[in-house]
RNA sequence: GUGCCUGUAGCUCAAUGGUAGAGUACUGGACUGUGGAUCCAGGCGUUGCGGGUUCGACCCCCGUCAGGCACCCCA
C-alpha cells in the first residue's frame, strides 16, 4: 500500500459519482421544501460552543462535538446540529421576521463518535422548520413534508413509516403512574430502549437503574403497547385529523414508544423508519416551544425535523431506488480524427456550445476507438466524428451511442440535428 | 469509553505451516474511420507494520496501526 494520507476518520470522499447522488438528494429536498413554500437559508458551520451548551443533550456537547480553540482563545464547535443556530437567527430578528417562518437548509454537520453503519463523523442533513405557530396543522405539515419527500423519491408507505408521539401526553401518563418530574428524563431513556433491550433486561434496567417499582414498570409496559393511547390527547386527535386532510395518513402511525433523545422537545415528536426496522431512524424531529427563548429571544415555538444523507442512501440502496446518475454532464463528445483535423473539431465543439449544447472535446488525437470507448464509459449519448470525408464537404457524422445509429449532416446544422437526437431518445 | 471481527494485486476475494492465485479493472492486439460483446497477450504484491515460535509463517503467538460492526449516544 502506498503511503497515502488517509481521509480523516469518519469522513467520506465524494467522487463525482457520490457527489451526483448528493446533488440529486439536495434537488429532491429543495423541490419538496419549495412545494410547501419553504425558504432556503444557511447558518455558519462554526458556532460558539455555548450555543449548544444551552439546550442540546449533555453528551452531545461534551463528548460528541468537534471543539477547538481559535487563535483568539474562543471555544468554537463544528456544528453538531442546526436547530440552535436556527433559534439564534430567529431571535436576532425576531420582531421583523414575518410569521410563520418556513425555512429549510441542507449542509454538513459533525459529530465526534465511532463511525459505524449509517453513521459517520461528517454527514449532510436536510433541516426544515416551521416557527411561530403552534397548531395541529403546523405539526402535521412537517410530518406531511417528510412523507411527501419519501413519496417523491419512490419510497412507499409499505416501506417507510413515520411514527408519532407527544411528550405532553407522555408526561401526563407518567404523572398518573406516580413518576416524579425529576425522574421523567430517566424514564424517557428507558422508553427509548424498549426495542433495543430484551424484555427481561429492559425490566431490570427500569427497576434497578431508573428506580421504578414493579407495578410502575408493568403499567408503563402496558402503556407502551397501547396503540390507542393518542385518543386521550386532544392535540394528537387534532393532529391525526390534520394528517388525514393532508393526504398522507398511510405513512403515519401512532407509537407510544417514540420519545427522541433531544432534551428540547416539548410536544409532538416523530421519527421515520423503514418498516422492517433494519436501519436507524431516517429522520427525526419534533416540537420545541422554548428554544428561541433559551437563546435570548422572546418565547417562540416551532417544529422541525432533520434527515441525514447517510441512512437515506442505505435505505434507497436496499430497495433498489438509488438513481443511476451520470456524473458526466456532456451530451456530446466531439472526437478528433487526427492532428490535421483537430482545429475543425475544436471549432465544431465551440459552435455546439454556442448553441447551448453541453459538449466535450476529446483533448488528444488518439485512435478513434479509444475516444468512443471513453464516451461509452462516461455514458455520453452522442459522438461526433469529422474525418477527411466529412471535412471536405463541411459535414460531420453524428453517432448515437445508445442506439448505434449514425448519420452524416452538414456542420452548419449540427446544433439543430443534435437537439433532435437528444430530444427523440 | 467497552466488546467482537477483519487487514493478501487498483477493486472484490482465494490459498490442510511447505516458494502467492482467480475474477474484475487496466494496457496492447484480433479490428490502422467507429464504443458496448467475444477471444488472445501483458504487468502487478516488501501478504498493514514490528517482534516471536518453527527447518520453513499469509496461516500459530504477542504487540502496534488501520478499517468494519455492535454497545454507549443520537441532531
Amino acid at each position: 500500500m502506498k503511503p497515502t494520507i488517509r481521509p480523516v476518520k469518519g469522513t467520506r470522499d465524494f467522487y463525482p459519482e457520490e457527489m451526483a447522488f448528493r446533488t440529486w438528494l439536495y434537488g429532491q429536498m429543495k423541490a419538496v421544501s419549495q412545494k410547501f413554500g419553504y425558504q432556503e437559508w444557511e447558518a455558519p458551520i462554526l458556532e460558539s460552543l455555548e450555543l449548544y451548551a444551552a439546550k442540546s443533550g449533555e453528551e452531545l456537547v461534551k463528548e460528541q462535538s468537534f471543539v477547538f480553540a481559535d487563535r483568539g482563545g474562543d471555544t468554537i464547535a463544528l456544528r453538531p446540529e442546526l436547530t440552535p443556530s436556527l433559534a439564534r437567527l430567529v431571535a436576532q430578528k425576531q420582531r421583523e421576521l414575518p410569521k410563520p417562518i418556513r425555512w429549510w437548509s441542507f449542509g454538513p454537520f459533525w459529530r465526534y463518535e465511532r463511525p459505524q453503519k449509517g453513521r459517520t463523523r461528517e454527514f449532510f442533513q436536510w433541516n426544515i422548520d416551521l416557527i411561530g405557530v403552534n397548531s395541529a396543522y403546523a405539526d402535521a405539515e412537517l410530518v406531511a413534508i417528510g412523507a411527501e419527500f419519501f413519496k417523491s423519491i419512490g419510497l412507499s408507505a409499505q416501506q417507510i413509516v413515520v411514527k408519532v408521539n407527544d411528550r405532553k401526553l407522555m408526561e401526563e401518563q407518567l404523572a398518573q403512574l406516580g413518576v416524579p418530574p425529576d425522574q421523567i428524563e430517566g424514564v424517557y431513556r428507558l422508553i427509548d430502549k424498549l426495542d433495543k433491550l430484551p424484555a427481561e433486561k429492559w425490566r431490570a434496567y427500569g427497576i434497578d437503574d431508573i428506580g421504578l417499582s414493579t407495578e410502575q414498570i408493568d403499567r408503563l409496559s402496558a402503556l407502551l403497547t397501547n396503540r390507542e393511547l393518542w385518543k386521550e390527547s386532544a392535540d394528537l386527535t387534532a393532529f391525526f385529523n390534520a394528517i388525514d386532510d393532508l393526504g398522507v395518513s398511510d405513512y403515519v402511525e401512532y407509537d407510544p414508544s417514540i420519545i427522541r433523545g433531544l432534551a428540547y422537545y416539548t410536544g409532538v415528536v416523530f421519527e421515520a423508519r423503514d418498516r422492517s426496522g433494519e436501519f436507524r431512524a431516517i429522520l427525526g424531529g419534533g416540537r420545541y416551544d422554548n428554544l428561541v427563548g433559551d437563546v435570548g429571544g422572546d418565547p417562540l415555538g416551532g417544529i422541525g425535523f432533520a434527515l441525514g444523507d447517510v441512512v437515506i442512501g442505505l435505505v434507497l440502496e436496499k430497495f433498489g431506488l438509488k438513481p443511476q446518475l451520470r456524473p458526466a454532464p456532456a451530451d456530446v463528445l466531439v472526437t478528433i480524427f487526427d492532428a490535421v483535423l483537430a482545429r475543425t473539431s475544436a471549432k465544431v465543439a465551440a459552435q455546439l456550445r454556442s448553441g447551448g449544447v453541453k459538449t466535450e472535446l476529446y483533448p488528444d488525437a488518439v485512435k478513434l476507438d479509444k475516444q468512443l470507448k471513453y464516451a461509452n464509459t462516461q455514458a455520453i449519448p452522442i459522438a461526433i466524428i469529422i474525418g477527411p470525408d466529412e471535412a471536405t464537404q463541411s459535414q460531420a457524422t453524428v453517432r448515437d451511442l445508445r442506439s448505434g445509429q449514425q448519420q452524416v449532416v452538414k456542420q452548419a446544422e449540427l446544433v439543430e440535428q443534435v437537439g433532435n437526437w437528444l430530444g427523440t431518445k
